[in-house]
DNA sequence: CACGAGTGTTCCATGAACGGAACGGTAGCA
DNA sequence: TGCTACCGTTCCGTTCATGGAACACTCGTG
């Protein structure tokens, strides 16, 4: 990703969040005291803006800075019905635990292949139920609930209709 | 937080990024293509860099941009040997869950007073091993377990001597 | 149809961020 | 002590991001 793809992205963020506000680009411009062809342009990601701008821009659409410039892209998995976002990343001296946020619709399935062994997969329930584990011996959790199993064989993880989510740690020993 | 201060902030951080990379000024102005005395300048918090320069130099140091542009300020909490990251935020139809990362010194005690009625706290181990719970009630869990109490009344956590990461989540109930 | 009030885009003079050159300071070395 | 090499800071001409004005366009209204 080069800065002009960045750029475009952030004007996409900009503009969504505006129009999620019900805001026009004047009003905008007005409470921001950011320039309403400055806007404009941003939006379209046709500007370089500097440090201020963007601060400014953030605090009006009350969007941390961060998450207007997160080059989410690489941290984000997403297929049908599910989505994965990384939180974190703990590098201990035995393992690697990745955590993720979870999101699940209702109803869709999502498999997974073997991962190497030793890998263990724990999802802690924020809303909703989720029946996970691996095949043949999946389990059902509800809010407050936690689900483990050694991922070394093919698993899956299921939503009830309402859709669910959780947070699901991936700890990989060290080689 | 203002522009200024923010700026002050990233100056800080870069110029502390720099130093654990063994990088001089000029060597960092050389990978990032970035003028040695915008560098210098956004060290000091004296300039208002604008996104293609926040980008290369985020790339230089392999520091992911809203890394370098975080407000944590709000977001962390850090007290004696302890420190909460919060990851994420879930605000669901009946409750809102707050999501932290815990990273807990050896030995060193932290206690917290009563929240509202109906909070659940949920502790689940990423390395080490964490006592905790509600005062006169404490339990202890390992590596991949699972504490979980309603934090109505005074409660605490401490680690193991060697220390011990875990997520908390935070579960209010909404009014 | 004319008009006013709103939308978002394009244009422009100004001021500031840019890269690079010049600078003072320090360390190593003959 | 002279020289070189490199450090980080300050300065400077050029380039470009800025806010605001001018603009084209779309509605609703009389």
């Amino acid at each position: 990703m080069d800065t002009a793809e960045l750029a475009r992205a952030i004007g996409e963020r900009v503009r969504a969040a505006r129009a999620e506000r019900g805001l026009t680009l004047g009003a905008l411009a007005r409470s921001s005291g950011i320039g309403k062809g400055s806007l404009s342009e941003i939006e379209h990601g046709s500007r370089n803006p500097n440090l201020s701008t963007l601060y400014a821009l953030a605090g009006a659409l009350a969007i941390p800075l961060a998450a207007l410039l997160a080059e989410t892209a690489g941290a984000e998995i997403a297929a049908d019905g599910i989505r994965a976002r990384l939180l974190d990343v703990e590098e201990g001296p035995d393992a690697v635990v990745e955590v993720y946020r979870l999101d699940l619709e209702g109803g869709v399935e999502h498999r997974s292949g073997a991962h190497g062994p030793g890998v263990v997969e724990r999802v802690l329930v924020l809303r909703g139920r989720v029946t996970a584990g691996r095949d043949g011996a999946r389990r059902t959790a509800g809010e407050g609930e936690l689900l483990t199993w050694v991922s070394d064989v093919p698993h899956g993880y299921r939503a009830d209709d309402a859709g669910a989510v959780a947070v699901l740690t991936v700890t990989t020993p060290r080689a």
